[in-house]
DNA sequence: GTTAGCACTCTCCACCATAGAGTGCTAACA
DNA sequence: TGTTAGCACTCTATGGTGGAGAGTGCTAAC
């Protein structure tokens, strides 16, 4: 066997990695093992279906294919689908009917919302036919843009804490005593003058000094309003900081998703077990959160095939995420999750696009 | 036979309501058809299995049970579940300990955060061991009781509506000019005085004020500064009005679930292709909108059982629901979400407790 | 190096037989 | 008149068998 003596771990000539690729291709939309016959029949390859059957052995004893039985046709590793990523998959620019279709969808609610992100995730989830996912784009040191204060109740005090990337976040503040919307105005106010544009490192900074108000005041060396005024502004400063803390640390905000269903009808899942097992994949948020981060700097398309996924619950679907935004200012991540017989090179085109589409609209509205 | 003989739309004797009840009880904890057998040898019946067989066929007649096969046992139907849930469902007051339990859930996060219902469906699914539904309080008629307006970008503007029940809303807004920041604090405080308390109707009805207001002041009248300012603040009042009533028309802002893959295992839908219309079900959250508006004012428990419910993907789930928060102010809905052999009585108890510490929470807060 | 031919392996499906569960009916009983 | 033991019957679930079909790997010829 002459094919059998070439060297396995040489790099593949040119019609083995044809080859390949036809299985891939072959089997991502057919979900069928495919055997030599057929490749010769649908492929134009020049050579009979014994060469393929050799070739292909060859390719499984490099560990890109696999047998699920004797009897049955080749289907992809997860190594295989790697090198097809890396090495042969088409150019990975979107046909520009799909584009349009795309900017279409974005067109519609272009400003009127900012719920781009779950837009995102629903385009990409029709567009492709896997999962969509995105997040919102989240600002990397967030400084505060305005503070308001609002009395839900007597001593139940709503801080609304504004960003300067347009994130809200809210929180909740028990008080000693009642106030009303007057002085929490009147606080408001003092504090948007001190912190606006503040991280939360420089808010931490000053607290020291509006406890020392705050105790300063109760020594009864000031009025008793004054008092309260110092205590309500250490302890929404205290709270602010915690917030922003907490906002800061926090990799992803929430991971949005849609299209599911599209996943789990594959044929692969037919069995309610790994169906399951699919199923609580898509709900990991701490994983996708995980691989989010670690990609939001990046700026390129990273795709995570099968096993390379560290969960066990995700070894048999794959991911191709991009970040969008801007490093250092506020980053966000689309992508989509199928399984890992996937249209890998559209996916690639059509999360690229719609990165690309989430960057203009960052830089536009965050100029 | 006697038996057969007894008028089948009759009132069911004691002896038939006991057997009912054991089989429905069984059924629920087994999954698997109960037999005469069976349930001579688990339950004090005193009778022989051959009674039981006659009384099981007279339930059957009466549409309460049924048999997936001849050699099979006797399985409720949704009328059999309705019936005992109507009549047969032991008291649905919780256990103490689990009340205690989950008041102890409660008791870490009070006040900490604005997503108990988060921590409601979390709870739920986890006491129920089905999934756990939630709505966050909905005001009925929302006020405004704060506006505040945030350059994002010279020309975007981002509107932030905080209303009186504590609900924030943001919108964006595109101008034809740029404005800096005080504009716009100046034009929001101005909005701030007059709009405070409105509803979206009556923001409405002062919208022509405000854009005669607009149209006057361009017709060159005042100075190009005032001009401008009137032009804003009727945009504003515009997309005010507009969010509040969309605000106001959603019936249900988000349902938040937990506890999915609970509902998932269950042996029912063990083949996938019901799992799969279980799992869309679990994501038909315009339908569970449709009920929770539905119940919403009610003020009790109410239960939907398999065909009772409208969506075919719906007809093999149950529901139970709760509304908690005051009608006429904010209201929202817990509940659960399981196989129709569902352990009704718990369920009601625990989706009742939790709608009363809901309450509590409600009453606690937006006094 | 390529190919036709062929034996071989394994799945898939239909078919069958058997064991077991549970029923409905009948006849006897209190 | 209601209850019960006994029994025939039905249907499912399980496991084994056998053939058709798909696809491989090997061999020998080109």
């Amino acid at each position: 066997m002459a094919r059998r003596s070439r060297p396995t771990a040489g790099p593949l000539d040119a019609r083995s990695q044809a080859i390949l690729r036809a299985v891939i291709e072959e089997y991502v939309v057919s979900a069928v093992p495919v055997g030599s016959q057929a490749l010769v029949d649908r492929y134009r390859l020049g050579v009979s279906s014994a060469t393929v059957r050799a070739i292909l052995a060859d390719l499984e004893a490099a560990g890109l294919l696999t047998h699920p039985h004797t009897s049955a046709g080749r289907i992809p590793t997860d190594t295989g689908y790697r090198f097809y990523v890396e090495s042969l998959a088409d150019t990975t620019v979107l046909p520009a009917v799909e584009q349009l279709m795309i900017r279409h969808q974005f067109g519609q609610v272009q400003f009127a919302s900012e719920h781009w992100f779950r837009l995102a995730a629903t385009t990409l989830a029709s567009v492709t036919g896997s999962a969509g996912l995105a997040t919102a784009a989240k600002p990397t040191a967030a400084r505060v843009r305005r503070i308001d204060l609002v009395a839900l109740q007597d001593r139940v005090v709503s801080l609304i804490l504004v960003m300067r990337e347009g994130t809200i976040k809210q929180a909740m503040i028990t008080l000693d005593r009642a106030v009303d919307q007057d002085d929490l105005a009147h606080g408001a106010e003092r504090l948007n003058m001190e912190l606006t544009g503040s991280t939360a490192a420089q808010i931490e900074a000053r607290l020291p000094a509006y406890a020392a108000a705050a105790n300063a005041a109760s020594d009864g060396s000031l009025g008793p309003l004054e008092a309260f005024d110092a205590a309500l502004t250490s302890r929404v400063a205290d709270r602010l900081a915690r917030t922003m803390r907490e906002f800061d640390a926090a990799a992803v905000e929430e991971v949005y998703s849609d299209g599911l269903l599209n996943v789990m009808e594959a044929p692969e899942f037919a069995q309610s077990e790994k169906l399951r097992r699919v199923f609580s994949a898509l709900e990991n948020r701490s994983y996708l959160g995980q691989l989010l981060e670690l990609i939001a700097g990046s700026g390129r398309i990273h795709v995570f095939i099968g096993h390379e996924n560290a969960p066990a619950d995700m070894r048999e679907v794959s991911l191709v995420l991009a970040p969008y935004g801007r490093p250092g200012r506020a980053v966000g991540v689309v992508g989509v999750l199928g399984p890992t017989r996937m249209a890998y090179s559209h996916a690639i085109g059509t999360v690229g696009f719609v990165s690309g589409l989430m960057n203009e609209l960052v830089d536009h509205l965050y100029a």
